[in-house]
DNA sequence: GAAGTATTTTAGAACTCTCTAAAATACTGA
DNA sequence: TCAGTATTTTAGAGAGTTCTAAAATACTTC
Protein backbone atom coordinates (compact mmCIF):
# COMPACT_ATOMS: atom_id res chain seq x y z
CA UNK A 1 0.00 0.00 0.00
CA UNK A 2 0.82 4.00 -0.95
CA UNK A 3 1.76 5.76 2.21
CA UNK A 4 0.14 9.08 2.23
CA UNK A 5 1.72 12.09 3.68
CA UNK A 6 -0.76 14.04 5.69
CA UNK A 7 -0.31 17.42 4.24
CA UNK A 8 -2.76 19.97 5.42
CA UNK A 9 -4.36 20.21 2.00
CA UNK A 10 -5.10 16.67 2.74
CA UNK A 11 -6.18 16.77 6.00
CA UNK A 12 -8.47 19.71 4.82
CA UNK A 13 -9.96 17.96 1.95
CA UNK A 14 -10.84 15.08 4.10
CA UNK A 15 -12.83 17.34 6.27
CA UNK A 16 -14.51 18.63 2.95
CA UNK A 17 -15.33 15.49 1.98
CA UNK A 18 -16.74 15.11 5.64
CA UNK A 19 -18.88 18.01 4.76
CA UNK A 20 -20.21 16.97 1.28
CA UNK A 21 -21.07 13.64 1.87
CA UNK A 22 -24.43 16.05 3.52
CA UNK A 23 -24.74 16.83 -0.32
CA UNK A 24 -24.69 13.00 -1.38
CA UNK A 25 -28.44 12.06 -0.73
CA UNK A 26 -31.59 13.19 -2.51
CA UNK A 27 -33.43 13.06 0.77
CA UNK A 28 -30.63 15.16 2.61
CA UNK A 29 -30.58 17.53 -0.95
CA UNK A 30 -34.35 17.98 -0.67
CA UNK A 31 -34.04 18.71 3.39
CA UNK A 32 -32.03 21.84 2.03
CA UNK A 33 -33.76 22.92 -0.27
CA UNK A 34 -37.15 22.76 1.69
CA UNK A 35 -35.75 25.07 4.48
CA UNK A 36 -34.47 26.98 2.39
CA UNK A 37 -35.92 30.06 3.75
CA UNK A 38 -38.11 28.85 6.87
CA UNK A 39 -37.98 26.74 9.61
CA UNK A 40 -40.45 24.16 9.85
CA UNK A 41 -40.54 20.69 12.20
CA UNK A 42 -39.03 16.95 12.08
CA UNK A 43 -42.87 16.08 11.96
CA UNK A 44 -43.74 18.97 9.40
CA UNK A 45 -40.76 18.14 7.26
CA UNK A 46 -41.56 14.40 7.59
CA UNK A 47 -45.03 14.65 6.02
CA UNK A 48 -43.64 17.34 3.28
CA UNK A 49 -40.95 14.54 2.23
CA UNK A 50 -42.90 11.33 2.87
CA UNK A 51 -40.06 10.07 4.57
CA UNK A 52 -40.04 7.39 7.52
CA UNK A 53 -39.30 9.89 11.12
CA UNK A 54 -36.76 8.12 12.37
CA UNK A 55 -35.12 7.89 9.19
CA UNK A 56 -35.39 11.75 8.71
CA UNK A 57 -34.34 11.83 12.12
CA UNK A 58 -30.75 10.53 11.08
CA UNK A 59 -30.32 12.50 8.45
CA UNK A 60 -31.39 15.76 10.14
CA UNK A 61 -28.56 15.02 13.31
CA UNK A 62 -25.92 13.93 10.38
CA UNK A 63 -26.12 17.28 8.76
CA UNK A 64 -26.49 18.94 12.36
CA UNK A 65 -23.52 17.75 12.98
CA UNK A 66 -21.54 18.87 9.90
CA UNK A 67 -23.02 22.63 10.85
CA UNK A 68 -25.00 22.47 7.88
CA UNK A 69 -28.29 22.73 10.04
CA UNK A 70 -29.23 24.01 12.68
CA UNK A 71 -32.05 23.26 15.05
CA UNK A 72 -33.97 24.57 18.49
CA UNK A 73 -36.20 22.63 20.79
CA UNK A 74 -40.26 24.59 21.53
CA UNK A 75 -42.13 22.37 24.44
CA UNK A 76 -42.48 19.19 22.52
CA UNK A 77 -41.07 19.64 18.88
CA UNK A 78 -37.57 20.59 16.74
CA UNK A 79 -37.18 23.28 14.66
CA UNK A 80 -34.76 22.84 12.01
CA UNK A 81 -33.17 25.65 9.94
CA UNK A 82 -30.00 26.14 7.48
CA UNK A 83 -27.54 27.78 9.24
CA UNK A 84 -25.32 29.49 6.58
CA UNK A 85 -26.76 30.81 3.14
CA UNK A 86 -23.05 30.34 1.67
CA UNK A 87 -23.92 26.95 1.51
CA UNK A 88 -27.81 27.45 -0.20
CA UNK A 89 -25.08 29.36 -2.88
CA UNK A 90 -23.02 26.67 -3.54
CA UNK A 91 -25.92 24.09 -3.89
CA UNK A 92 -27.28 26.57 -6.38
CA UNK A 93 -24.77 26.59 -8.20
CA UNK A 94 -24.46 22.80 -8.44
CA UNK A 95 -27.84 22.96 -9.44
CA UNK A 96 -26.91 25.31 -11.91
CA UNK A 97 -24.62 23.08 -13.40
CA UNK A 98 -26.58 20.05 -13.60
CA UNK A 99 -30.06 21.77 -15.17
CA UNK A 100 -26.94 23.28 -17.83
CA UNK A 101 -26.53 19.67 -18.68
CA UNK A 102 -29.35 18.42 -19.18
CA UNK A 103 -30.39 20.95 -21.43
CA UNK A 104 -27.10 19.96 -23.43
CA UNK A 105 -28.00 16.46 -23.00
CA UNK A 106 -31.31 16.89 -24.19
CA UNK A 107 -30.17 18.81 -27.13
CA UNK A 108 -27.85 16.37 -28.17
CA UNK A 109 -29.88 13.20 -27.67
CA UNK A 110 -32.75 15.54 -29.86
CA UNK A 111 -29.96 16.41 -32.65
CA UNK A 112 -30.73 19.97 -32.29
CA UNK A 113 -26.74 20.32 -32.04
CA UNK A 114 -25.03 19.30 -34.78
CA UNK A 115 -21.33 19.93 -33.01
CA UNK A 116 -19.84 20.23 -29.99
CA UNK A 117 -16.95 22.40 -29.28
CA UNK A 118 -14.01 20.49 -27.77
CA UNK B 1 -42.79 1.44 3.70
CA UNK B 2 -43.61 5.01 2.70
CA UNK B 3 -44.26 5.58 -0.87
CA UNK B 4 -43.13 7.98 -2.27
CA UNK B 5 -44.47 10.14 -5.41
CA UNK B 6 -41.65 11.04 -8.06
CA UNK B 7 -41.69 14.77 -8.34
CA UNK B 8 -39.50 16.80 -10.92
CA UNK B 9 -38.02 17.97 -8.03
CA UNK B 10 -37.08 14.32 -6.16
CA UNK B 11 -35.81 13.26 -9.77
CA UNK B 12 -33.35 16.70 -10.11
CA UNK B 13 -32.54 16.26 -6.34
CA UNK B 14 -31.08 12.38 -7.32
CA UNK B 15 -29.09 13.51 -9.64
CA UNK B 16 -27.73 16.21 -8.15
CA UNK B 17 -26.63 13.78 -5.36
CA UNK B 18 -25.41 11.23 -7.95
CA UNK B 19 -23.07 14.49 -9.00
CA UNK B 20 -22.65 15.90 -5.59
CA UNK B 21 -20.83 12.04 -4.75
CA UNK B 22 -18.14 13.47 -6.42
CA UNK B 23 -17.56 16.00 -3.88
CA UNK B 24 -17.71 13.23 -1.09
CA UNK B 25 -14.18 11.60 -0.83
CA UNK B 26 -11.06 13.49 -0.28
CA UNK B 27 -8.54 11.84 -3.06
CA UNK B 28 -11.57 13.51 -5.15
CA UNK B 29 -11.53 16.59 -4.11
CA UNK B 30 -7.76 16.66 -4.14
CA UNK B 31 -8.10 15.66 -7.80
CA UNK B 32 -9.90 19.08 -8.25
CA UNK B 33 -7.84 21.12 -6.76
CA UNK B 34 -4.78 19.56 -8.35
CA UNK B 35 -6.51 20.51 -12.17
CA UNK B 36 -7.86 23.26 -10.82
CA UNK B 37 -5.72 25.41 -13.71
CA UNK B 38 -3.91 22.75 -15.81
CA UNK B 39 -4.47 19.51 -17.41
CA UNK B 40 -2.24 16.66 -16.49
CA UNK B 41 -1.91 12.99 -17.27
CA UNK B 42 -3.42 10.11 -14.74
CA UNK B 43 0.32 9.13 -14.20
CA UNK B 44 1.76 12.37 -13.11
CA UNK B 45 -1.54 12.86 -10.49
CA UNK B 46 -1.05 9.29 -9.08
CA UNK B 47 2.26 10.55 -8.45
CA UNK B 48 1.88 13.97 -7.14
CA UNK B 49 -1.37 12.59 -5.00
CA UNK B 50 0.53 9.36 -4.00
CA UNK B 51 -2.66 6.95 -5.01
CA UNK B 52 -2.19 3.98 -6.71
CA UNK B 53 -2.78 3.94 -10.12
CA UNK B 54 -5.86 1.81 -11.46
CA UNK B 55 -7.68 3.21 -7.84
CA UNK B 56 -6.88 6.61 -9.29
CA UNK B 57 -8.50 5.42 -12.70
CA UNK B 58 -11.28 4.46 -11.04
CA UNK B 59 -12.05 8.37 -9.02
CA UNK B 60 -11.36 9.45 -12.62
CA UNK B 61 -13.30 7.68 -14.80
CA UNK B 62 -16.39 8.13 -12.19
CA UNK B 63 -15.64 12.02 -12.09
CA UNK B 64 -15.87 11.79 -15.80
CA UNK B 65 -19.03 10.20 -16.22
CA UNK B 66 -20.40 12.71 -13.90
CA UNK B 67 -19.27 15.56 -16.12
CA UNK B 68 -16.92 16.92 -13.51
CA UNK B 69 -13.91 16.46 -15.50
CA UNK B 70 -12.79 15.82 -19.15
CA UNK B 71 -10.10 13.74 -20.66
CA UNK B 72 -8.45 13.75 -23.97
CA UNK B 73 -5.85 11.21 -25.36
CA UNK B 74 -1.91 11.99 -26.17
CA UNK B 75 -0.44 8.78 -27.75
CA UNK B 76 0.56 6.55 -24.97
CA UNK B 77 -1.40 9.18 -22.08
CA UNK B 78 -4.93 10.54 -21.02
CA UNK B 79 -4.74 14.10 -19.56
CA UNK B 80 -7.37 15.24 -17.17
CA UNK B 81 -9.06 18.67 -16.83
CA UNK B 82 -12.05 20.07 -14.97
CA UNK B 83 -14.90 20.36 -17.78
CA UNK B 84 -16.67 23.01 -15.83
CA UNK B 85 -15.52 25.90 -13.74
CA UNK B 86 -18.74 26.34 -12.09
CA UNK B 87 -18.00 24.06 -10.48
CA UNK B 88 -14.46 25.27 -8.90
CA UNK B 89 -16.73 28.04 -8.02
CA UNK B 90 -18.90 26.11 -5.35
CA UNK B 91 -15.44 24.16 -4.38
CA UNK B 92 -14.41 26.84 -2.92
CA UNK B 93 -17.85 28.15 -1.29
CA UNK B 94 -17.97 25.16 0.57
CA UNK B 95 -13.78 25.06 0.94
CA UNK B 96 -14.89 28.74 2.77
CA UNK B 97 -17.73 27.81 4.60
CA UNK B 98 -15.40 25.05 6.28
CA UNK B 99 -12.49 27.34 7.12
CA UNK B 100 -14.74 29.43 8.45
CA UNK B 101 -16.22 26.78 10.72
CA UNK B 102 -12.80 25.48 12.16
CA UNK B 103 -11.42 29.13 12.77
CA UNK B 104 -14.81 29.43 14.56
CA UNK B 105 -14.36 26.04 16.34
CA UNK B 106 -10.54 26.89 17.28
CA UNK B 107 -11.54 30.64 18.73
CA UNK B 108 -13.87 29.02 21.24
CA UNK B 109 -11.67 26.44 22.14
CA UNK B 110 -9.10 28.63 22.70
CA UNK B 111 -11.82 30.79 24.81
CA UNK B 112 -11.00 33.98 22.54
CA UNK B 113 -14.48 34.03 22.08
CA UNK B 114 -16.99 34.75 25.29
CA UNK B 115 -20.48 34.30 23.81
CA UNK B 116 -21.92 33.32 20.16
CA UNK B 117 -24.47 35.18 18.55
CA UNK B 118 -28.11 33.04 18.36
C1' DG C 1 -47.59 10.50 37.69
C1' DA C 2 -50.12 8.48 33.60
C1' DA C 3 -51.25 8.98 28.86
C1' DG C 4 -50.23 11.25 24.68
C1' DT C 5 -47.39 13.43 21.17
C1' DA C 6 -42.68 14.51 19.10
C1' DT C 7 -38.23 13.20 18.38
C1' DT C 8 -34.00 10.46 18.93
C1' DT C 9 -31.52 6.34 19.43
C1' DT C 10 -30.47 1.58 18.53
C1' DA C 11 -29.65 -2.85 16.27
C1' DG C 12 -29.32 -5.36 12.46
C1' DA C 13 -30.07 -6.43 7.64
C1' DA C 14 -29.34 -4.85 2.94
C1' DC C 15 -26.96 -2.18 0.04
C1' DT C 16 -23.21 0.75 -1.83
C1' DC C 17 -18.55 2.32 -2.04
C1' DT C 18 -13.60 1.81 -1.90
C1' DC C 19 -9.41 -0.48 -2.13
C1' DT C 20 -6.01 -3.97 -3.74
C1' DA C 21 -3.96 -6.83 -6.93
C1' DA C 22 -4.08 -8.91 -11.20
C1' DA C 23 -5.58 -9.13 -15.92
C1' DA C 24 -6.85 -6.71 -20.00
C1' DT C 25 -6.44 -3.02 -23.38
C1' DA C 26 -4.09 0.65 -25.95
C1' DC C 27 -0.60 2.79 -27.68
C1' DT C 28 4.72 3.35 -29.01
C1' DG C 29 9.02 2.32 -31.09
C1' DA C 30 12.46 -1.02 -32.26
C1' DT D 1 5.33 -8.47 -34.32
C1' DC D 2 7.50 -7.95 -29.74
C1' DA D 3 8.68 -5.57 -25.57
C1' DG D 4 7.69 -1.64 -22.97
C1' DT D 5 4.92 1.99 -20.95
C1' DA D 6 0.26 4.07 -19.69
C1' DT D 7 -4.22 3.40 -18.45
C1' DT D 8 -8.53 0.86 -17.66
C1' DT D 9 -11.15 -2.91 -16.15
C1' DT D 10 -12.34 -6.65 -13.14
C1' DA D 11 -13.25 -9.43 -9.07
C1' DG D 12 -13.55 -9.83 -4.48
C1' DA D 13 -12.83 -8.49 0.29
C1' DG D 14 -13.58 -5.00 3.70
C1' DA D 15 -15.62 -0.73 5.20
C1' DG D 16 -19.18 2.46 5.42
C1' DT D 17 -24.07 4.02 4.61
C1' DT D 18 -28.95 3.65 4.69
C1' DC D 19 -33.21 1.82 5.89
C1' DT D 20 -36.75 -0.33 8.95
C1' DA D 21 -38.90 -1.24 13.11
C1' DA D 22 -38.78 -1.07 17.84
C1' DA D 23 -37.26 0.95 22.13
C1' DA D 24 -35.93 4.97 24.58
C1' DT D 25 -36.17 9.85 25.80
C1' DA D 26 -38.41 14.37 26.32
C1' DC D 27 -41.80 17.19 26.81
C1' DT D 28 -47.07 18.42 27.71
C1' DT D 29 -51.50 18.11 29.68
C1' DC D 30 -54.74 16.18 32.54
Amino acid sequence: MLKQKITKERTLCYYHAEMCKVFSHPTRLEIINTLRDKEITVGELANKLQVGIGNLSQHLSMMRDRKILKNSKVGNQVFYRVANTKMLKAFDLLREILLEQIEKDSLLLSGKMVRERS
